[in-house]
RNA sequence: GGAGGGGUGCCGGAGUGGUUAAUCGGAGCAGUCUGUAAAACUGCCGCCCGUUGGGCUGCGUAGGUUCGAAUCCUACCCCCUCCA
């Protein structure tokens, strides 16, 4: 049974809070409550995925509760063994300095800086003597962290597991002890790590940390959680159209979710939303780009959304050329008139805008590239200054010819 | 210390002497279509060139056998599992 009072904040876009009834008590205790969020500066960029969590975190922070910003930069090192094994290289004490700057620049758009303490790890673990590792580790066993699922499923599948990624729940346990959490956050996949925090926490004497989870949002693919490595992310940091586009991109089946976990579209509408599309009484693309504007807002200001919409009305559905086109000087071969022979090979290759000659050639071959709405065979072509190359559906370059 | 398994293109993963630039899936790109940069369908997807063709590089590394090797041999490097 949910409180009324705090019904929104617990309901929407909260996978599961362990344990429930015990997070209202502290609520309505009136404590300011120390709220646990950990990153670690391994890859820096947050996307929308990690948005879910930082806007609930938002919440809290309005009803003057404390967010702990934890830097893992020790558990960077570790990398975070869920879902692949792949080790990651050690990453120099530099790098994770930039990385987190540049994290933290980023989680400030969301979360309000001035309720937040900042935490590093190092804080802690650049004293931490062999003692106290084994102080630690002598409060789990292995059969504990084997219950984790993907532990277990790379053990008795005969995967590898090296024993510093098990020793990765108990740093980011112990760090609920250190900061003395109230709650910790993180997406489903981050259960086992926090409950065991719980444990940990109790262990040593103090009150076990709520555990917040909020759901994995699914990426532009459709089908996978939205993580970087996948590709199938939409980085908070983009550029407005980009942003937009990649909204546009999702699969329709996935709107109401992203307009539940990402933005603040009233509940109400939503359901309406739900109706209609299940009726088939609206156009999915107009609440995408209904969706696409909420995101793309939020970040970049109403002004840029606007303007990013306008661009895609413009270039992806009327098919026009959009209004900001980067200028590119072409080296002209002869010259007849305000004619050129051009050869736009070498331009292209020099700006990274093809890959390589071959991959040229196939875009040729295919159709795909266009001198002010004609089709070319042909890399070598008659141009005017001024003219417009367009190369697959994309890109967009104006012709200076030198 | 012993026994065994394995390292293939962006990723996953076939292939155990020639017809293999390397099956297949995913990702990516392009085209068609469309109400969208959704979906669907088709094609492309190492590099280079004179492109219905030709050349080069390529299956952990270095050699070797062979007319011919990802496939066989030798050495080396790396990874994993099990027993102790």
């Amino acid at each position: 049974m949910t409180n009324l009072k705090f019904g929104p904040l617990l309901k929407r876009g909260v996978e599961e809070i362990v344990v429930e009834q015990e997070l209202i008590k502290l609520l309505e205790s009136g404590r300011r409550l120390r709220l646990k969020q950990g990153f670690d500066p391994s890859s820096p960029d947050i996307h929308l995925g990690h948005i879910v969590g930082l806007r609930k975190l938002r919440q809290f922070q309005e009803l003057g509760h404390k967010v702990i910003l934890v830097v893992g930069d020790w558990t960077a090192r570790i990398g975070d063994p869920s879902g692949q094994s792949a080790t990651r290289p050690m990453l120099s004490p530099q790098e994770v300095e930039a990385n987190a700057q540049t994290y933290m620049k980023q989680f400030f758009k969301v979360v309000d800086k001035g309720k937040t303490e900042l935490r590093w790890q190092s804080e802690w673990y650049g004293q931490f003597t062999l003692d106290e590792v084994i102080k630690l580790t002598s409060k789990f066993t292995i059969a504990q962290l084997l219950a984790r699922e993907d532990f277990n499923k790379r053990y008795s599948s005969g995967n590898p597991i090296s024993l510093t990624e098990l020793l990765y729940p108990l740093l980011q346990s112990y760090d609920s002890v250190v900061v003395k959490a109230d709650v910790e956050f993180g997406g489903t996949d981050q259960k086992f790590n926090c409950l065991l925090g719980r444990e940990l926490q109790q262990s040593m004497g103090q009150p076990s940390q709520q555990v917040f989870l909020v759901p994995l949002l699914i990426g532009t693919d459709g089908s996978q959680k939205m993580s970087k490595s996948l590709d199938n992310h939409i980085g908070i940091d983009e550029p407005p159209q980009e942003m937009y586009g990649k909204v546009m991109s999702i699969p329709d089946h996935l709107i109401t979710d992203y307009f539940e976990l990402v933005t603040d579209v009233s509940d109400e509408e939503i359901v309406a939303f739900k109706e209609q599309l299940n009726t088939r009484s609206v156009n999915p693309m107009n609440l995408k780009k209904r969706l696409a504007y909420e995101i793309v807002t939020q970040f970049h200001g109403n002004q840029a959304a606007v303007k990013a919409e306008r661009h895609f009305t413009k270039v992806f559905q009327q098919g026009e050329i959009p209004e900001d086109i980067p200028k590119y000087t072409f080296t002209a071969k002869h010259a007849q008139d305000e004619l050129y022979e051009v050869d736009i090979a070498p331009t292209l290759l020099q700006k990274g805008l093809v890959k390589s000659n071959s991959e040229l050639k196939r875009l040729l071959a295919q159709g795909a590239i266009e001198l002010n709405g004609k089709k070319l065979s042909s890399n070598i072509t008659v141009a005017q200054d001024g003219d417009i190359l367009r190369i697959g559906k994309r890109c967009f370059v104006r012709i200076a010819i030198k």
